[in-house]
RNA sequence: GGACAGCUGGCCGAGUGGUCGAAGGCGCUCGCCUGGAACGCGAGUAUAGGGCAACCUAUCUAGGGUUCGAAUCCCUAGCUGUCCA
């Protein structure tokens, strides 16, 4: 959630930031007078519930000494219909603020490019050379049939359209790489921990999922509780309405989860193979610092990521996303886009964000600097999807012939 | 699935309608004591919000209710434990 009080002091600084998300002034002016307006509304509740309050004591007195209580209760019982009707004005502003303060976007860095959309991302560097082929190199979901590795039709009578099934060495492929990755992350710092796949609506409005983009997620029947649509929900929201100690900072935290997304706004868009699925897997990096060391962690996370990569020995690049490309609670984002010979272009692997305190500030994760307690920062990031990183394997190592070469540092996972 | 018991501050634990934001203990912080430490002694020690000082409001698992007034009574949910299926 944005800064509120922020907004009241510097209206015209984060109204300039925020148009760049094209949040209106007008909205973000109406939100500054129902924020005032709650402020007022609770000043009364608490004028009238203090008098409440001191008059109830003095009842306590009366009662005690065998005064007569009749005027004072006749007071009291006056009060007491105010201070409710005080009450209900608080909530109904309070609900009023939150439908809207829930909806806006992070502020985006001063860094990040303005842009429509991926068109208008920057591309920050480029890592290794891509292979040139002497032959036509083919898609991935050629060579995954071919080589009897993935089965998309067999998903599709399980489920429906957007599911698949791993088979063989594509199915072991699929554990290595995560065990891999797992296992490089921890290596950087970053502590493995185990999730849950459901969520309740807390926690995916503490991450800004909710409510803005519940089309996109998975809800139980007759439950509030939603698959994960990535493990950033649940290991983000692990220290939700906590305030932790200077030294437990930063934390750094590796998860592999399968995640599950509706893709309602993408009819139609990489509707072959494996690259947009209902349910995929990923191994996610999400780490909480303080204010002042967020942007180091930052780039240990884009590294991090980026390394695995190199170590895979797949050409990459890094890119910068224009506002317009920039997701809902993120300050800046750095992609990490992976080249895949058979599409002949780079397509996106893992997207790495710092949040700053927009997370913080939803999910009330605080530390204490000092005496005050303050919002943390929080980042996350893929390291990486796997199921896009076992198509940059197939694609970039594929032979004339439709075999693949397995990737070095693979082979100790898979017994070679 | 059924029955019962419980959920209080960083932790343990007292508290069954008003003087309770909450005894006592542990822990922690500071001071005294000491060559230094332990022991002992003294003081302090929840969080959030508003004024940003006095002070006020809220919070004893969560949400609702009764009452002038709720940690305390009632209802619902969650969790934990024990017993029975």
């Amino acid at each position: 959630m944005i800064d509120l009080k922020l907004l009241q002091k510097d209206f015209e600084g984060m109204s300039a930031k925020l148009t760049r998300k094209g949040v209106s002034a007008e909205l973000l002016t109406t939100l500054k007078e129902k924020f005032e307006s709650l402020r007022v509304a609770k000043q009364e509740f608490e004028t009238l519930q203090a008098a409440q309050n001191a008059m109830s004591k003095e009842f306590g007195v009366y009662k005690r000494e065998g005064k007569d209580i009749s005027e004072l209760k006749a007071k009291v019982d006056a009060n007491k219909i105010k201070v409710a009707d005080a009450v209900e004005v608080q909530r109904e502003r309070q609900e009023e603020l939150e439908t809207i303060a829930m909806a806006v976007p992070n502020m985006p860095d001063d860094s990040v490019p303005d842009g429509k959309d991926e068109e208008d991302n920057i591309e920050l560097k480029k890592v290794l050379t891509p292979k040139e082929f002497d032959f036509t190199p083919k898609e991935h979901w050629e060579l995954a049939e071919q080589n009897g590795w993935i089965d998309f039709e067999r998903g599709v009578k399980l489920a429906t359209s957007r599911f698949s099934v791993s088979f063989g060495m594509g199915a072991r492929l699929e554990r290595a790489l995560i065990n891999f990755m797992l296992d490089f992350n921890r290596e950087r710092g970053f502590e493995e921990v185990s999730v849950p796949a459901l969520v309740n609506r807390q926690a995916l409005e503490g991450t800004g999922q909710l409510p803005k983009f519940e089309d996109d997620l998975y809800k139980m029947d007759g439950q509030e509780l939603f698959l994960i649509p990535t493990a950033e929900v649940p290991v983000t929201n692990l220290y939700q309405d906590e305030i932790l100690a200077t030294d437990e900072l930063p934390k750094r935290m590796t998860a592999y989860t399968s995640c599950f997304r509706k893709e309602a706004g993408a009819a139609g868009r990489d509707t072959r193979g494996m690259i947009r699925q209902h349910q995929f897997h990923k191994v996610e990096l999400v780490a909480i610092t303080t204010p002042d060391t967020s942007e180091i962690m930052f780039e240990q996370m884009v590294s991090c990521a980026s390394d695995i990569l190199t170590a895979l020995k797949l050409p990459h690049r890094l890119v910068n996303l224009c506002t317009g490309d920039l997701g809902f609670g993120a300050a800046h984002t750095t992609d990490i886009e992976v080249w895949l010979p058979g599409q002949d272009q780079y397509r996106e692997i893992s997207s790495i964000s710092n949040t700053r305190d927009f997370q913080a500030r939803r999910a009330k994760i605080r530390y204490k600097n000092g005496k005050k307690n303050e919002f943390v920062h929080t980042l996350n990031g893929s390291s990486l999807a796997v199921g896009r990183t076992l198509v940059a394997i197939m694609e970039n190592n594929q032979n004339e012939d439709g075999s693949i070469d397995i990737p070095e540092v693979l082979k100790p996972y898979l017994g070679m």
